[in-house]
DNA sequence: ATAGGGTTAG
């Protein structure tokens, strides 16, 4: 297991006031945190949430705790209520408080070994997207003797990932003794999100073929999710046939997965073979996404008038169309060139109050330019409160391809 | 307790 440099708070933990001094210090270690003082002992600021745990956690209130200790029975009674506050910190996506009240546990010299939410604590450092910190928390746990745990395994797994930390998440991966489904998952997806899109497939193969573990729906989805981007048939339509024996093919995110999945691999046949076979299923029909991924995917593969139709069968079951709808509706408008059409769907883009998004905007807006009317694709530019890089860029080419080069100067300027 | 998701503007 690789370790790095101990954990900034580890120092702390071990330093001083505390009751378990049962890994002292070396004397250059002591010194340090000596130089370091006051100066850096948490790795977070105080927040205002952190007063609410002050009052709930007495040995905050009562300093004098310090000088004479606290029993055993009392301090394990404040790692009890700080872990449940921990929990409920983290549940409510407030990680960097939890992390600060663990560095204050460690500062007081809890006995953070009778800690129970480990996997809580550690998915917390997911957030800060710091390599370094992860890596510390990782020394941390391990010190502790807690990383047996494959739910604590998992969770460090995970927070390198989001760190974008790929050999260190691989390595642990690899040197993991015990593997369960979301071990597999994590790593599957984790090379999906980092681009390594053959390697997550093969990681599938692997785990099914070297290690006897049948993927659920999380793995295929993101084994779906590499097809797609690599446009892989083949894979395709094999993860299609494990689905369907598998039983998950009336899943919601496997249905639209798929579709995807032929869509962006140019299927369009067996995208309409999976899309008609299931839409008339309650759960299905009601779910904007499927019907967002056939007609983005009919447009992306020419087939406009398809794209039409299922966008007006969407509407006559009473769905409200959303942002990618109205956008790949949008995008079919400047390529079938229609103005007319175009114009209408801008008038109902306000009727359903999506006039205000940016990626509708943009998307309004070339259709403007693209059909010859840049006198309107110009007004909605100027009239958005929205501008954005994409939009900038939006404008800019399609002046500089217009008979107004000069415009795209100007505008192109004005960004400096 | 840990993983996890589909569409989406130049």
């Amino acid at each position: 297991m690789a370790v790095a440099r101990p954990l900034d708070f580890y120092s702390v933990h071990t330093y001083g006031h505390g009751l378990h001094q049962h890994n002292p210090l070396r004397p250059s270690e002591a010194l340090q945190y000596k130089l370091r003082g006051a100066s850096k002992p948490c790795l977070v600021s105080f927040s205002s949430k952190f007063h609410t745990f002050c009052s709930k956690v007495q040995f905050l209130q009562n300093p004098s705790i310090l000088g004479r200790g606290l029993s055993r029975d009392s301090s394990l009674d404040e790692v009890l209520s700080a872990g449940q506050l921990i929990k409920e910190y983290v549940e409510d996506g407030n990680g960097e408080d939890a992390i600060t009240i663990y560095v204050k546990m460690l500062e007081f010299g809890l006995p953070v070994e009778e800690f129970r939410f480990f996997p809580c604590l550690i998915k917390a450092f997911g957030g800060l997207s710091d390599v370094g910190k992860a890596r510390e928390v990782h020394g941390h746990v391990l010190k502790l003797g807690v990383l047996d745990d494959v739910y604590d395994v998992n969770s460090l797994l995970g927070v390198y990932w989001k760190c974008g930390a790929i050999e260190d998440a691989v390595q642990m991966f690899e040197k993991m003794c015990k593997r369960d489904l979301v071990s597999w998952n994590t790593v599957i997806s984790g090379l999906c999100h980092s681009g390594d899109y053959m390697g997550s497939l093969r990681m599938f193969s692997r785990m099914i073929h070297d290690h006897w573990v049948l993927p659920n729906r999380v793995a295929c989805l993101s084994a779906l999710t590499s097809c797609s981007s690599v446009q892989s048939l083949v894979h395709g339509r094999e993860l299609h046939g494990f689905v369907v024996k598998r039983e998950i093919d009336t899943d919601q995110f496997l249905v639209s997965g798929l579709i995807d999945m032929y869509m962006k691999c140019g299927d369009v046949k067996n995208a309409e073979y999976v899309f008609r076979s299931i839409i008339n299923e309650e759960s299905i029909r009601g779910n904007p996404v499927i019907w967002n991924v056939m007609i983005s995917g009919y447009v992306a593969n020419g087939c406009l008038s398809h794209a039409v139709e299922v966008f007006l069968e969407m509407l006559s079951i009473g769905l409200s169309p959303d942002t990618s709808t109205m956008v790949a509706v949008i995008v079919l408008c400047s390529q079938m060139l229609d103005l007319a059409f175009g114009r209408q769907m801008h008038k109902f883009c306000f009727g359903i109050q999506l006039n205000n998004d940016a990626r509708v905007e943009t998307a309004l807006m070339d259709m403007y330019f693209k059909c010859g009317d840049s006198k309107a694709g110009l007004e909605i530019f100027q009239r958005s409160l929205n501008r954005n890089m994409v939009m900038w860029g939006a404008i800019i080419s399609n002046f500089a391809q217009s008979s107004r080069p000069d415009e795209a100067l100007n505008l192109f300027h004005n960004i400096y």
